[in-house]
Order: structure tokens, then sequence, then C-alpha cells
RNA sequence: GGUGAGGUGGCCGAGCGGCUGAAGGCGCUCCCCUGCUAAGGGAGUAUAGGGUUUAUAGCCCUAUCGAGGGUUCGAAUCCCUCCCUCACCGCCA
């Protein structure tokens, strides 16, 4: 959420840097509803102090013992006009509040202008694409070739399209990658582990910004109580990571606080693209590790030079080659101010795909959450700034290891790094 | 799931429907006094929003005593619903 400044002044400026990133906002609209909050507001805070007034004056003749009567019938029609202006303004408020909660964050000044992901930059490479003497396989022809390792089938058996079950050998692996990378990030990155509930409330939604636009892509939890506090799976653990800040006021010497997780992630939106139908891509149900930071204002931007790089570290560990991209304007998401997407080489597409996004979201999130921390010896409590990123994506990780480590007979080689998660083991082989 | 108690400022803790944004204490900040790291005295110490303004300074206004409704001229105080916490019992990984 944007500081409401950027509504009230210099409201074209905000439209031009919105227009940036192809969000169009309405300025008639809101310079219109504007002036009446304003107009309204004072009206109901006038009435409300003249009210305020009147109560006190009548509770002091009472005690006094002078007859309040008159006094009653002064205060008349007060109280409708007031109740009437209450509700004009709370009206106005709403319409404002859903106009601005569906605002966009404004693209740092870095951020190349562009329509979508044809215009992103790239950074940087890291390794060279592996050439193979033989005709490459893809993960899912691989998998299926270790043991029954990746069963499509079983999963759609036991739930429907867009999961998968995973058996023996391909099982361990992922849960290699994933202890492989929690210990990298505590320790050496300097993370603190961090168990979160998988399920969440919409407050927390709200405050990382899936809600109120992103709603449809979650999966909903039907609660005990239906209505009010309704719960949903969330789609990454940056969501109760970063609400870990929602309505709290940190130190200063806390800061700043780097969490990772562990988590699957649910996302309900992922198959209707018609996109990635085969394999392990794109699923409702994938895990992740998390990287998410709370930080200074002044110093979020290093700090995302600084998270992206311990993404990369997991990549680069495991030799996989991968490029950075810096995200164009046009193909950043709804609270990054800028975003970093590491893109991992996939063999059996020929092609670099999105295994990592690390994002600064500035005081977007914070603003929602209402995220602070104190200066020593400040007074006012400042927003703090958030970022996060994936550390990576453990299924799509899995895939890179399958198809950039994959042999003639089958086999796949297990990267050095990841050996010892592996009870020492170099390639796994099918029996 | 059952029974009981309770949710007030950074913390503890008062609060007859009006003079309580909120007593008192602790903590913290500043000042004074004091010959020894102690004690004493004084002042200050919530957050958010709005108006005015060159101003994140002042000043004025509004809101906030778990949340949301209601009663009332007026609610921290009365009524209803919900959420949460604690204790004991039951159940359970």
């Amino acid at each position: 959420m944007l500081d409401a400044k950027h509504f009230r002044e210099g409201l074209e400026q905000t439209a031009e840097q919105l227009a940036r990133r192809g969000f169009s906002l309405d300025v008639a609209a809101l310079q219109a509803l504007e002036t009446r909050r304003k107009d309204v507001q004072v009206r109901t805070e006038t009435l409300q102090s003249e009210r305020n007034a009147r109560s006190k004056s009548i509770g002091q003749a009472k005690s006094r013992g002078d007859d309040i009567a008159p006094l009653l019938a002064e205060v008349g029609s007060l109280g409708e006009q007031l109740d009437a202006a209450k509700v004009e303004l709370a009206e106005i408020q709403e319409q404002l509040q859903s106009i601005i909660a569906g605002v966009p964050n404004l693209p740092h000044e870095d951020v190349p202008q562009g329509a979508d992901e044809s215009e992103n930059v790239e950074i940087s490479r890291f390794g060279t694409p592996p050439i193979f003497s033989f005709a490459v396989k893809d993960h899912v022809d691989i998998g299926a070739g270790l043991n029954n390792g990746l069963d499509f089938e079983m999963a759609t058996k036991l739930t429907g399209a867009r999961f998968v079950v995973m058996n023996g050998v391909v099982a361990r692996l992922h849960r290699a990658l994933i202890q492989f990378m929690l210990d990298l990030h505590t320790e050496e990155h300097g993370y603190q582990e961090t168990y979160v509930p998988l399920i969440v409330n919409q407050d927390s939604l709200f405050g990382t910004g899936q809600l109120p636009k992103f709603g449809k892509d979650l999966f909903h939890v039907e609660g005990e109580t239906e209505d009010k506090l309704s719960l949903s799976l969330i789609p990454t653990s940056e969501v109760p990571l970063t609400n870990i800040a929602r309505d709290e006021i940190l130190d200063e010497e806390q800061l700043p606080m780097k969490l990772t997780a562990h988590t699957p992630c649910f996302r309900s939106e992922a198959g209707s693209h018609g996109r990635d139908t085969r394999g392990l891509i794109r699923q409702h149900q994938f895990d992740k590790v998390e990287l998410v930071q709370l930080v200074k204002p002044e110093d979020s931007m290093a700090a995302l030079e600084a998270l992206t790089q311990h993404a990369e570290t997991v990549l680069q560990r495991l030799e996989l080659p991968y490029r950075k991209v810096l995200l164009c304007t046009g193909d950043m998401g709804f609270g990054a101010t800028k975003t970093y997407d590491l893109e991992v080489w996939l063999p059996a597409q020929d092609t670099y795909r999105e295994i990592s996004s690390c994002s600064n979201m500035g005081d977007f999130q914070a603003r929602r959450m209402q995220g602070r921390f104190r200066r020593k010896g400040a007074k006012k409590p400042e927003l703090l700034h958030t970022l996060n990123g994936s550390g990576l994506a453990v299924g799509r990780t899995l895939v890179a290891i399958l198809e950039n480590y994959q042999e003639a007979d089958g086999s796949v080689r297990i990267p050095a790094a990841l050996q010892p998660y592996m009870n020492g083991v170099e390639r796994i082989s099918p029996r």
C-alpha cells in the first residue's frame, strides 16, 4: 500500500510512475473522492466535537442539580446529523480504501521500463549449459525411470491434476535439497530457521498483498467460523514470515531480522493457464525454502543484493547453470519495488526457467501490516522495509538436478555439495 | 469438548454511565539536591487520522481501554455477538 500522501499531493506524478508498470490510476475519480472525503470528514468531526461539548455540559448541569431538559432539547437533531455524516464518511473511506488497496507498489528508479517478461534485462550468467552426447530426457521421464521416482498418475488418483507422488531415492533427493538449503542459509548466511503455520488468516494475506486482489490464487479453508475469520493455505511462506512483523514495533537492535523457513506452498490458479501441464514445474503444491528480511529503509537496496546472492549461492554450490535477470516494470509482482529473478538452465526445455524471485517490497507491505521499528532515542516509530526471495523453489531445483546431471543410462549424478545429504551417494540409478 | 476467571497505556494495576486519554506504581527521559555505586525533590513520558501550516515545528479537532454491533444527550463503565488468554478436567501426536 502506498502512502496516502501519494493520492493527495502529487497525484499526477504517482499516476505517471504507476503507468510505468502498466497500471492506470483513475486520477479524476480519486480526486473527486478525496475532495469529498476532506469535506465530509471535517463536517463529521465538527459535529462530533459539538456533541461532545454539549454532552459534557449536560453532565455538568446535572451534577449541579440544574434542570437538563432544555439542554437535551438543544441537542435536538445533532445526533441524527452526526450519524448521517458518519455513514457518509465511512462509505467514502471504504471506496478510497478499496482503490488504494488495489494499487501496486511504485517501481524503483533502477527498474527498466517494459511491458512483459520479454523486456527483462539479463544481469549475469553462471556456468555453461551441459552438452549431451545422447538424446536428453526431461525430468518426468528421468524420474519415472528411477524406479517410479516421480509418479504423477498416482497423484492424480489421490487428488487430481498438478500434484505429484515422489518415491524412494527421488523423495530422498527432494528432502536432501531442503536440508542443504536450510543449512546453507542458517550456517553461512545468518538466517534464523523458522517454523510457521501453513494456514493463515485474512489479515496476514492482506498484509503481504495477496488480498484483496489475488484471492483466487489461493486455496481457502472452510473453518468452523465460516464468515469472519476465514483461513487460507499459504501460497508462499513469505506470508507468515513477513507477517511476524505485523502490528509490531521492533527495536532498532533487532534489525536486520533475517528469517528462513521450509514450507509447502499451495497455489490454486497455478494450473489454469495451460502452461507447463507436464511435470513438476507448475504444481498446486510445491516446497520452497524462503528467505525474508526485515530491515531499516536505508538498508533495503543493499539487502536485496545480498539476499539475491544468498539464493545464487545455492545454485552455485549445486553447480547448476543459471542467469540473473532484472525484471522490467511490467513483469514485477504487485508489491515489489525491484525484483531479480534467477533462472536455471533446463536442458529438456533448452532454456532458462525461473527458480527464484527476490524482491525488495520497500515499505509497501510494512504499511499494510503496520510493521514498524523505533530508532534508538527516537520518538516516532518508522515503517520497516521488507524483502523476500526463494532460496530456492525445491521442486524446480529437483527438476534442474535430474535434467542437468542425467546420464545416458538413465542415472543421475549427485552434485558434490549435496552428497553429504545423500549419505555419500555419488549417483542414483535405476535398479 | 466441559467448567471457571479474565482481556485497560512500555510493564504492573485502579476505574459509582458524565469533571478519565484514562488514578497509582514500575520503567524511561530531563532538571535540582546530595562528598562516596544509595537515597530524595520537580517536570515529562501512547498511537493513529484530519484541519491549519514553508514545515516530519506549533496550534486546533477526532478516534482508540481485545474486536464488532446495540442502549443513551453522553459508554473503559450497561446489553448482545465474536476473538483471544489463563486455570482445572477430558481427549490426543
